[in-house]
DNA sequence: CAGTATCCACAATGATACTG
DNA sequence: CAGTATCATTGTGGATACTG
């Protein structure tokens, strides 16, 4: 167990995200946004408190994302405070992400937002529906 | 009071949302989100909740929204089944909005979002950061 | 008042190749 | 394995002008 770093409960104040939208409005639900919304983000959390806490399989769990966006998501969610990045120096290499204390607080908001999606396909039938696979990295 | 159009409980399959990422994923938060995310159609909702019903007064109510965006957003709500449009028939033209069933239940998810937000905010004392005002018509 | 329509800048994402 | 770097493409939203 060579941790080599190890970012716990560290808030760094130097955001990629912009929250002006946010510090115009003040608006609480648009800080949120910011910080876990999004097409990527929710479902990144979702995977880590599930147990999916590594690049590669994370990458197979989330079909049509790219590396591309995988790292910069989680990159920016631990910059956010949300995630915990650890490295383990050793070749090849691995990494493994974990919740912070604020990061698992949003885990109810998934839930209820879970369960108004099921409410909302359930009502449309819209599981029913098809579509084509996209191919992507 | 003569209503022209009131598409009360009405939701049309017609989605100008493309759901595809929910098709391909069947994750119920990619659904929600894709309904009542992103970055206005919260605040629109939440609006609506409280009393802010007509065009004019929301377009003031959320700064630097365009009424491009605005319409487009409410558009949006409307086609998928979370807000009733109601039109005036008299000139000027008179518009309001208001949540559907499916709309309503939304509000439980805005007030989890709202105060996980608050307690992010204060944890990082987010709210007295500076920024300039933006423009936007 | 409550929108449309058009044009366009630039932000966001994808594809591909490369690396410690 | 877990990324970076770069270029190409797409998408999103802003500015502006017009309308019933």
């Amino acid at each position: 167990m060579e941790t080599i770093i190890d970012n716990e409960a560290v808030v760094k104040k130097d955001f990629s995200e912009d929250l002006s939208p946010y510090l115009v409005t003040k608006c609480p639900v648009t800080l949120t946004n910011l910080i876990i919304g999004g097409k990527w983000k929710p479902v990144i959390i979702h995977n880590v408190s599930r147990g999916i806490i590594r690049f590669g399989e994370m990458q197979r769990a989330m079909p049509g994302v790219s590396k591309k966006m995988l790292t910069q998501e989680l990159r920016d969610l631990e910059r956010n405070g949300i995630l915990n990045r650890k490295i383990f120096a050793q070749i090849p290499p691995r990494v493994e992400y974990s919740l912070t204390a604020l990061g698992q607080a949003t885990l109810p908001i998934l839930y209820s937002m879970a369960m108004w999606g099921l409410e909302y396909a359930k009502q449309l039938g819209v599981e029913n529906w098809a579509t084509e696979t996209p191919k992507s990295t």
